[in-house]
DNA sequence: ATCAGATATATCGAACCTTGATATATCCGG
DNA sequence: CCGGATATATCAAGGTTCGATATATCTGAT
């Protein structure tokens, strides 16, 4: 099980939002899930990593109030905030990308020079 | 021009001495040629990485005094502290692409489901 | 009704990492 | 003789990580 880095938790989660807008929970759920377990990414790396890519743009934020079916009516309720890639999040996504793609090239290429021996 | 973090440097560095023994400057201009001028890895990440290699065993270490062709014979010279992967080295080196390898492949999966707009 | 576990957001501090600046010293070519 | 390359190394300021902690609500089982 892989705790993810910075870099990396904001390419899976700019990757996560591009499919829609979701919030915090949903998201480390997601990621869990769709890494089949091997990702974790969790609150304590996932809530200031939300509130970054707020303050730079790359998303923007709004509160749900989830009330339960038959909950009283004045209760604040549950709160979620929702977060929605921005025009500036999905260049910044694709950019993220390319450079992934461009690390991992060069990484595989010193990688598949060694010669290996368990 | 990529600086590299913590997580690649150890691995890029061990696959550097895979193929043999160096030391630091010599590793850091091997990096800098074999990445094409992308990756980059500065004394200050270099040196505490090496130390951090050689605590954990990872590599063995010797020092060379380099003496110029006509060097005064009294003298100290240069000093050069080569670094060559430890058996346990050669294994740490071994999880590591195969950590690497995982981690593309999940991240590849994320990466590949985003629908990515310019 | 009660309670455990899941849902949901968020912060804290200690340890660790990053990075440019600084330090020291030697070697080589012009 | 001097600037730039070779060579190693530390420092401090700022950033990152991560388990622990906090708060509050909802759901399902007994």
């Amino acid at each position: 099980m892989l705790t993810l880095k910075q870099d990396h938790s904001e390419l899976v989660v700019l990757s996560v939002l591009a499919l829609g807008p979701s919030y915090g929970y949903a998201i480390s759920k997601d990621i869990a899930a769709r890494s089949d377990g091997h990702f974790k990414l969790s609150p304590s790396g996932m809530y200031p990593l939300l509130t970054k890519l707020e303050k730079n743009g790359l998303v923007t934020t709004s509160w749900e109030e989830v009330k339960a079916a038959g909950a009283d009516p004045d209760s604040t309720g549950r709160r979620r905030k929702w977060y929605t890639l921005s025009p500036k999040g999905h260049k910044q996504l694709a950019r993220r990308i390319e450079l992934h793609r461009q690390t991992q090239s060069i990484l595989d290429s010193f990688v598949a020079q060694s010669p290996v021996r368990a």
